[in-house]
DNA sequence: CTGAAAGCGCTAACAT
DNA sequence: ATGTTAGCGCTTTCAG
């Protein structure tokens, strides 16, 4: 591997001089430049991303933590975050916190070990305070998918309570009074805004909440559905709020050859491949995934090579309500656009 | 940041029984290393990588080149490599390619200058010679779900061939004999193996093989099927070559309200999410997709940190044909093993 | 068994 | 505008 030393004897001139080409640092004269590019390129000189870590600089990686890589939602993220870094000079370092806070606090430390140059996550629990210390070590750090309490971190989010205020809306829209919202129990953000959506919307238009918490305090969709459906004011509709609730609640309607959306309508949060492959297709909120990765990467380069000093700000990207035929839609294929895109100062 | 020399003070002792004690590299008094531990957790010492890359090692790190981050078979093998490496103490650096051997080999090459210790691969191409270089470099490479050709790399596979063979017996058994296999043009590893089984199967059968391309060249199986359906002897069962084959598939005959198995049975490579979800349930060769990463993990390691100059070896794992309703089973449920678990020396 | 010195490749700071 | 020097934190080498 040679060396920007041996440039410099090739080009005969001093080491500084190629640094200076390669890094473009300070004004260099034609000539030199020329001289120095021509012995990098007869000697395939690479610089050693070690020594300038050692140095003192940051790496070109951004990493990245998300609570799945398996997931297609943080797949999906993680892709197009991916591809915006490689497109910016920058490689990856990825981890799966497999949903475990002190995995994901453990991984934060040795990224920030490694002198990365900035951090994207999708946090997983609700004690952030850890990453205070982080953004005080000066390392520009990015939440995506859901704020990061308490430290001053930009985000990208999208307003998960008003996507779901649209769709229970629309779900009203279609006559039904008794919606049942189904929901894990996990203390997560944006379950507890999707919540919030739902209880809002019910509230506005006076009719009574329903909810149904799935997880194992409260049991599963299987256990707990049958005598909801059993029950003197039967639902007529059902609000999933995540795409792991709606497989759940679709094999148990299968299952009970209960007919969608005649028996019951069903609405959900999050567009999921099986979606339109399903009769009846599944009305569902989408979020634009790939665009929320590309989005967190723009941020976290704006403060890496900027200003790092501007304060944080949250991005709230727009979601789509798409309807198709599981809300009881006679005509499927239109979109309604949440309000979104706006971008909030803290 | 404490350094190595800052423990040294504090223990009293030189730098180098401090190194020896952090890497375990020679005898060191048992005295001698006491006081360093103290040292080192008392002034939370944490050894620099850089430095040690710096000095010629190679860094904690593996990369990982898929060709789609985002797709759920690559995803979900990227998620168990993660997660092995992280509990092997290994960091993941990860690239999707976007199935572009150019990127492919440019990003390998960034890796290797950050002297990473392993590089797993999904190639993309079929000219692979470029990481022939990268073997005599020193650098061990295992290539999953396609071999790396010409090169002496280890490598985890599926014998598609077998699996691919299996489905259309199982076909083959119901009594079709019109059997159309839908394969995508690409010119992949594994769908050659996959298209060559559907060929032995119907070879030994006697029974005449009907194959319809899909791609830029071909078309699309919405613009191929109608004609192929209305055709002489119109196929009486399909085996679809990969998932994204049978989602398009699937979508075509839901369409044209074609009922599956009664009309034309359906068999397919890769069980997907939905497989379950629509109706008839789909049978499917299912692949050890997380099995495979951690396979590849454990052969890589084996070859970083033991003896580097084995033969390289391919792994074969098992497939699993999960019986359900679209290939017209009364009784679905169950599953039929490849014979797998072959391990083949070159 | 332990320590001192040299140097990996680079750049900040100073010197020309 | 360009060159020289020192040193980032570590380990290899050589002496003790």
């Amino acid at each position: 591997m040679p060396t920007l030393a041996d440039v410099a004897k090739v080009a005969g001139v001093g080491v500084m001089s190629v640094s200076r080409v390669v890094n473009g640092t300070r004004k260099v004269s034609p000539e030199t430049e020329e001289k120095v590019r021509a012995a990098i390129r007869r000697i395939g000189y690479e610089p050693n991303e070690a020594a300038r870590v050692l140095k003192g600089h940051r790496a070109k990686i951004l990493g990245l933590i998300v609570p799945d890589l398996a997931d297609p939602f943080f797949a999906t993220c993680a892709n197009a975050i991916q591809e915006a870094a490689r497109e910016a000079g920058y490689m990856t370092l990825m981890v799966a916190s497999g949903h475990q806070a002190n995995v994901e606090r453990q991984q934060a430390e040795v990224m920030m070990q490694r002198q990365i140059a900035g951090l994207i996550i999708i946090p997983t629990g609700l004690e952030n305070d850890y990453f205070l210390n982080a953004r005080v070590g000066g390392l520009p750090i990015v939440s995506l998918d859901r704020p990061l309490e308490n430290v001053d971190a930009d985000a990208v989010l999208v307003d998960n309570r008003e996507a779901s205020m649209g769709v229970v809306e629309h779900l009203i829209e279609h006559g039904h009074k008794d919606i049942l919202c189904i929901l894990d129990e996990y203390r997560m953000f944006t379950k507890q805004e999707r919540l919030a959506g739902y209880m809002q919307a019910m509230r506005e238009a006076k009719l009574t909440t329903r909810v149904c918490m799935v997880g194992p305090l409260s049991g599963t969709v299987a256990e707990q559905l049958p005598a909801i459906l059993a029950s003197a004011p039967k639902p007529t509709a059902i609000f999933a709020a995540s795409d792991l609730l709606t497989v759940q609640v679709l094999r148990h309607l299968q299952g009970m050859h209960i007919a969608i959306p005649d028996e019951i309508a069903l609405a959900v949060f999050d567009d999921f491949d099986a979606a339109t492959l399903i009769t009846p297709q599944i009305t569902a909120v989408r979020q634009p995934v790939a665009d929320l990765g590309r989005k967190a990467v723009s941020l976290l380069l704006q403060r890496i090579e900027g200003d790092s000093t501007l304060p944080a700000k949250q991005v709230v990207l727009q979601t789509e309500l798409i309807i198709r035929a599981s809300c009881g839609c006679e005509l499927a294929g239109s979109r309604i656009k949440s309000k979104g895109l706006a971008i909030r100062k803290r």
